[in-house]
DNA sequence: TCGGCAGTTGGCCCTAGGCCCACCGGCCGA
DNA sequence: TCGGCCGGTGGGCCTAGGGCCAACTGCCGA
């Protein structure tokens, strides 16, 4: 009997996967979470064999919870319905040892289960093309997010972690002209501060 | 019903193969071969949907085999005795589909026939370890920083891109206490701030 | 037993960072 | 000509971040 924890914020898709799994003879479901946190508290609590974690999740993300999981005796399958290649090899490494979509037919998810319980890992073929193309083939977001040059050339200073001021003396400007660049890269990157406009730019080639 | 064939120079792995897997319901073995050259001409050939390909074999190997069989609608399952963390990377690059150990469970080599055949990709426990850590062996430069685990722990929070009031409720202790860490951190590393400290780890490999 | 290490927490304080308002001038296409 | 875009700048303000002090507990080896 293979025990599974589901992560995962909605709960339609918790009951769904719930329910077909529990129609199986030898899986059983021991839990389910609404966020990363609930999910590494649960799997400490009721010491899962396998975790369905979704990555998208409040309170902590799904690779924030890998990374607390780490070193545990649980085995994870992300279970994602963002297409996003960058989240891949960062989930693999963190631990993940199966990465999957929730468009995955449900035989080849019983099937997934088996597998990584018995030690295997497993990816989607899109995982996979992810994992093979490496960090090379990275998309360039850029041309999509619409930065400005001068907002391009700021984030790439704060890619090399320079603060304001430094950028500032670097190009010649106010530190207030800095200030606004950041804010206008960080609204349309959408991520909160300065670290993660870094992380995204060395994840997306842009520095 | 799947249609798979065997390649493999020891004419008992190959019967031993064909007996296993043709009293499955849904697999059918289509032909055997003793060389890498004639897996290739059987493929092509009989058309099988999974081929369960030995790496070490005379007149052409088992990733020579792969080479020529790029392109070809077959999945290969590599089905190696030899332990070479070297072949992992450059066969399933090569277009391998999956990489097991022939000392592998049975029932999971089906399973594992079932999950290429559906398109995804499946590696053994060593093989996903060789994958993940990749050609670039990087060093692991906190061995020489000294940091403490949770220390550790805390950089690759943020290495996320998270807050210190975000890893306080993920790791459920005090802002206070991330604040310390952060700041052991980054006089370990040497760095000014966090968000130097986040490319440090990405660029080592600590995130 | 004692000292060092790790982890935890508090008080205090300063400033870098980021948001919200506003304005200016130059350029360019409708 | 006008409006939008870009780059530049200022005022004001709040808080997240980080440094500097301190203290406590538990563990473990000398």
């Amino acid at each position: 009997m293979i025990r599974v924890l589901i992560a995962d914020d909605h709960p339609v898709v918790r009951q769904g996967l719930r329910t077909f799994l529990e129609i199986q003879e030898d899986i059983g479901v021991v839990g389910e979470a609404a966020d990363g946190a609930e999910a590494v508290a649960l799997t400490e609590s009721l010491g899962p064999d396998v975790l369905l974690l979704d990555l998208r999740m409040p309170v902590l993300d799904g690779l924030g919870a890998l990374a607390e999981l780490s070193g545990r005796d649980v085995r994870v399958i992300v279970l994602t319905s963002v297409s996003d290649r960058g989240d891949v090899a960062p989930a693999m490494r963190a631990g993940a040892a199966g990465f999957l979509y929730k468009d995955v037919d449900p035989a080849a998810l019983v099937r997934a289960i088996h597998a990584v319980h018995s030690g295997q890992v497993l990816l989607a073929p899109e995982a996979a093309e992810a994992m093979l193309s490496g960090p090379a083939e990275r998309e360039r977001p850029e041309h999509a997010v619409a930065l400005t040059d001068r907002e391009r050339e700021v984030l790439r200073h704060i890619a090399a972690g320079r603060s304001n001021r430094e950028i500032a003396r670097a190009l010649v400007v106010a530190e207030k002209t800095v200030k606004t660049h950041v804010s206008n890269v960080l609204m349309k990157l959408g991520v909160q501060d300065r670290t993660q406009a870094a992380l995204y730019a060395v994840r997306h080639g842009l520095s």
